[in-house]
DNA sequence: TAAATTAAATAGTATAATATTTTAACTTTA
DNA sequence: TAAAGTTAAAATATTATACTATTTAATTTA
């Protein structure tokens, strides 16, 4: 009946009141709120209560703080970070294999690019053939950091021509995982190299608007990127094993 | 090449130390954390300074804070609602709509009860039924909390049963936008008790390891609840425009 | 023996002072 | 005169200390 008020922190109210007043639009990103000792007033409560608050609400992504001459707490657009960073704690614990990841991804991204053959603008085309190059480039130049961000960068725009933001999230962490997996393993040139072609049959494909093909070369990939991460995996195995 | 060494804050420094002996193991849940004034004493720092990696740490789910005799920091079990608190946060800005939940939940949920049809034990199918009782009763007395939470319980179970852990996390995030939806809709006794219906051919078609009636009733359950949620804020849309 | 009281441990909050960082404005110098 | 260096001010970051509130357990009392 009545909702349980516990948590007397004086610092959750002042989480709540600026979550709130970011959700309803009253504060956008880009706005910067007062200095520290003006807001100290405002709530009536100490330094340390609404440092605690800002920490807080920094860590959940309504706002950044900085310090120094035009510094202060600067609201920003909430983006997927802290939810992706929660996630990864929590599966921590659960050791998902590499199959339980390529199970997924299978089922969303098959389905994801499939509707997005039928829907992809030649400018989102573009898009991902600019990535392609962008990859081969950093292939190149042996820039592992930005090939990996390049890699996902794909999917991500493919998820997010279906226009539905929860399979474009979920997309999301499913790339997430798979990214965290790839700084383990660190996989080799050859790899990003099947990747990158992959990559560019699936780009074909879409350019075709062929719903089957496409779905077919992105399952492909899929299982192709699986093999030999599991690969990789038995190989660190072995070899700390025998230390 | 180089690292970018921002964030300078102590108090970052602290959650990641209290984080990482957490992932290594060396802290389990039900581990008590020294007092405050020890824990200053540890790391040297503030009392402000702990209390704010403390604050960081209770976000995220890694602990809780109490207060007396017996109390202070208690490492808990990570569990998932920060990330599923962080993702509502992202996904309020995307306007996900009852369509766009319910495209994900069938393919998500097709697919895994399918799955569970096929792998689901005796003991879990009794659990499903004991979960729907409990709905009954919930309905009866009138209790939309429980009755809410049992609703979503049983698709987890589901998820569960296929021991693919990001499915289920998958699974767990999309019931509790659904959760959310219902919250702001209210939906009335008749829409619960249609749901409790499908739940239950959904029980039976597991208890008979029938996976294409199975993933047939539940595409016709997630559309049911869509057309009925749809409906409502059609409702509730044109009463507010009335105003 | 059960209820009420007290005491101790512990986190929560407040205040004030100092340190650090950042940016902009200013000054110097080649 | 333009680049480089310096300084000053604004703002947060941290520290230190004192005080308050809350919880639990032990103790007293009816």
């Amino acid at each position: 009946m009545f909702e349980s008020v516990k948590s007397n922190r004086i610092s959750e109210y002042i989480i709540s009141q600026i979550r709130n007043a970011v959700f309803e639009g009253k504060l956008k990103p880009g706005d910067r709120l007062p200095p520290e000792h003006q807001l100290m007033e405002t709530f009536g409560v100490s330094k340390a209560t609404l440092r605690e608050a800002l920490r807080g609400l920094e860590l959940l992504g309504f706002l950044q703080v900085r310090k120094g001459v035009e510094g202060g707490a600067i609201i920003t657009e909430v983006d997927i970070k802290p939810a992706l960073g929660c996630l990864t704690n929590y599966l921590h614990f659960k050791n998902p294999s590499i199959g339980d990841l390529t199970q997924v991804r299978i089922l969303l991204e098959s389905y994801g690019v499939e509707k997005a053959a039928a829907a992809i603008s030649p400018e989102e085309i573009g898009r991902l053939e600019e990535l392609n190059e962008a990859c081969a480039q950093a292939l190149e130049s042996g820039n592992q950091d930005e090939l990996r961000k390049n890699e996902i960068e794909f999917h991500r725009i493919i998820a997010g021509v279906t226009a539905n933001p929860i399979l474009a999230v979920l997309v999301d962490i499913v790339e997430n995982l798979l990214d965290g997996t790839k700084e383990i393993l660190q996989p080799d040139k050859t790899f990003s190299e099947k990747v990158l072609a992959a990559h560019k049959r699936i780009a074909a494909a879409l350019l075709q608007k062929n719903p089957d093909q496409t779905r077919d070369e992105m399952i492909k990939h899929i299982r192709e990127v699986e093999r030999d991460l599991i690969r990789l995996q038995e190989e660190r195995r072995k070899s700390s094993d025998s230390l």
